[in-house]
RNA sequence: GGGGCGUUAGCUCAGAGGUAGAGCAUUCGGCUUUUAACCGACUGGUCGUAGGUUCGAUCCCUACACGCCCCA
């Protein structure tokens, strides 16, 4: 055997009988005929007909056509039983030989598990009052060559489900039930943003300057133009530049890339909705915020309450507020109110926290860090922290009474941060010194810091309106709605290790 | 990056320093209303990879790979 018609290393016996089967049906005909076409799904034939009685259904004698992946083979000499699935739900088929073209019978018998079927015939009810069809024709449409894994315990291996999602959506339900409810629940936030007057736009991912965040990004590379291009760490300062252009509400939802690590709460690209509303401040997104998800949770999981790993949150009553000061003080209580922007204090606090610093850290920055290690994953229940230190928020607008802290907030559930808002820095002379200020961060070491972003400052000195901005974590918001534990567990295809094939 | 756990048949899982086990699936036989169908017979393995210890390792040790969880 030459070394090009080695066998693929995972096969194995079962895989070449089924190979044998497909040789057997090619040599026979069409092996992948695509001229079927079904005229009914499981789930309407279970709701149109599943309340009709035996008889009834006798005398109706509804045809139909249905077609899916068969699940269930159950043969009993001279007839079976057969359950097809298709996008709706699973439909039981009955094959009688005699009922059948002859010859047909014997074929099926080799039909496997996982091949994909077509059968027609009339509805009828079994003994035990299930829904079936009694087919008058049945088709092989598509032999699968891999065995499914087994009926009862499915397929369970972790690492399976996501390197080989088709076949996890085949054997679970549950995992394919997530995923039609992330689409829901994006498509509720697309109507909603309709509902208010938003524009949806795409802005570029391949970027030749990243920003609008503090992230390291992915690097790639234009030939044509010879130039360095990165991946988008956010689409920020495109979406005001339109809003400078006169798209006075503008959302985006799409994928963001930042170069960190993997986790149950981190994967390499994440869907964010980003929003920008022009004559609005921070306090105007907060409410938005709260009318969308509570919104949002009744539609999709039909109230307001929902559990998430055992915990149950509340999104029908208005949600908690606090400032990071308030924040750091209510879970560490012995430290001093008076000394919260005390930069001294604030470094000896963390070094007790064993927070690693560095020297351009501000009290800000210190503040922050000791919140994010205490405080974040405390809070459970939907909340909004406001206050932010303007260190930390170099695109967030200075509060007017307080210029330590910026017209800021996050939104946390479940101890995660879900969404992160603020009154947009409209003020091109000071935008520009804080890109300075980023700039020198970068020079001295920092490969998180912005750049300074020329064009942006441009735009921004043609005027943007006063505005207020909103990024909201998709993955997240689907986690807690699907009561999902990883984000793996949302992402269709999360990021892993190259699988090894030898 | 650090720590813990895991990797055994296609799938779900047992297992013990001395020739590798079950259920399901497959294959063959039986069975015309099953529901994880049933009955009978059979088949299926480089025990993640590479070293080491040992008379002997899939089991003990080390490294590596991949995954899961926790921490940074």
């Amino acid at each position: 055997m030459s070394k090009d018609n080695k066998l693929p290393p995972d096969d194995n016996k079962l895989i070449a009988e089924r190979r044998q089967k497909l040789a057997e049906i090619r040599s026979g005909g069409i092996a992948f005929p695509n001229d079927f076409r079904r005229n009914a799904l499981a789930e309407e034939l279970h709701c149109n007909y599943g309340q009709h009685s035996a008889e009834h259904l006798l005398d109706e004698n509804l045809e139909v056509r249905v077609a899916g992946r068969m699940m269930v083979k159950r043969v009993m000499g001279k007839a079976s039983f057969i359950k097809l699935q298709d996008r709706t739900g699973q439909i039981q088929v009955r094959l009688e030989r005699d009922r059948l073209a002859e010859g047909l019978y014997q074929s099926f018998k080799k039909w496997d598990v996982g091949d994909i079927v077509a059968a027609s015939g009339t509805l009828f009810k079994t003994k035990t009052g299930e829904l079936t069809v009694m087919a008058s024709e049945a088709r092989l449409l598509t032999k699968s060559l891999r065995p499914l894994p087994e009926k009862f315990h499915g397929l369970a291996d972790q690492e399976t489900r996501y390197r080989q999602r088709y076949v996890d959506l085949i054997m679970n339900g549950e995992s394919a039930d997530v995923f039609r409810m992330r689409s829901q629940i994006i498509a509720y936030i697309r109507a909603f943003m309709d509902s208010q007057d938003f524009l949806e736009v795409e802005t570029p991912m391949m970027q030749a300057m990243p920003g609008g965040a503090i992230a390291r990004p992915f690097e790639t590379y234009h030939n044509a133009l010879d130039m360095p291009l990165y991946l988008r760490i956010a689409p920020e300062l495109f979406l005001k530049r339109l809003v400078v252009g006169g798209f006075e509400r503008v959302y985006e939802i799409n994928r963001n890339f930042r170069n960190e690590g993997v986790s149950t709460q981190h994967n390499p690209e994440f869907t964010m909705l980003e929003l920008y509303r022009a004559y609005a401040d921070y306090e105007d997104l907060i409410s938005m915020i709260e009318a969308l998800l509570k919104g949002m949770t009744q539609a999709i999981r039909g109230d307001t309450t929902i559990t998430y790993q055992d915990e149950d949150i509340h999104f029908g009553k208005p949600f908690a507020r606090l400032t990071v000061e308030q924040a750091v003080l209510r879970y560490n209580p012995d430290l001093d109110s008076q000394k919260l922007r005390d930069r001294e204090y604030l470094a000896g606090v963390a070094g007790k926290l064993e927070i690693p610093l560095q020297d351009n850290y501000g009290a800000g920055k210190i503040l922050i860090e000791i919140f994010e290690k205490t405080c974040e994953s405390q809070l459970r229940e939907p909340t909004f922290i406001t206050a932010y230190p303007t260190e930390v928020s170099p695109l967030s607008r200075r509060n007017d009474d307080d210029p330590f802290v910026a017209d800021r907030f996050e939104f946390f559930v479940a101890g995660r941060e879900i969404a992160n808002g603020f009154s947009e820095l409209n003020d091109p002379e000071d935008q520009a010194a804080r890109f300075r200020e980023q700039a020198a961060n970068r020079t001295a070491g920092d490969d998180e810091a912005m750049a300074f972003d020329h064009d942006y400052i441009r735009a921004l000195e043609y005027g943007l309106p006063p505005t207020a901005g909103l990024g909201v974590g998709i993955d997240r918001l689907v986690m807690l709605l699907t009561d999902s534990p990883s984000i793996r567990d949302v992402l269709l295809f999360p990021h892993m290790r190259a699988e090894v094939f030898d």
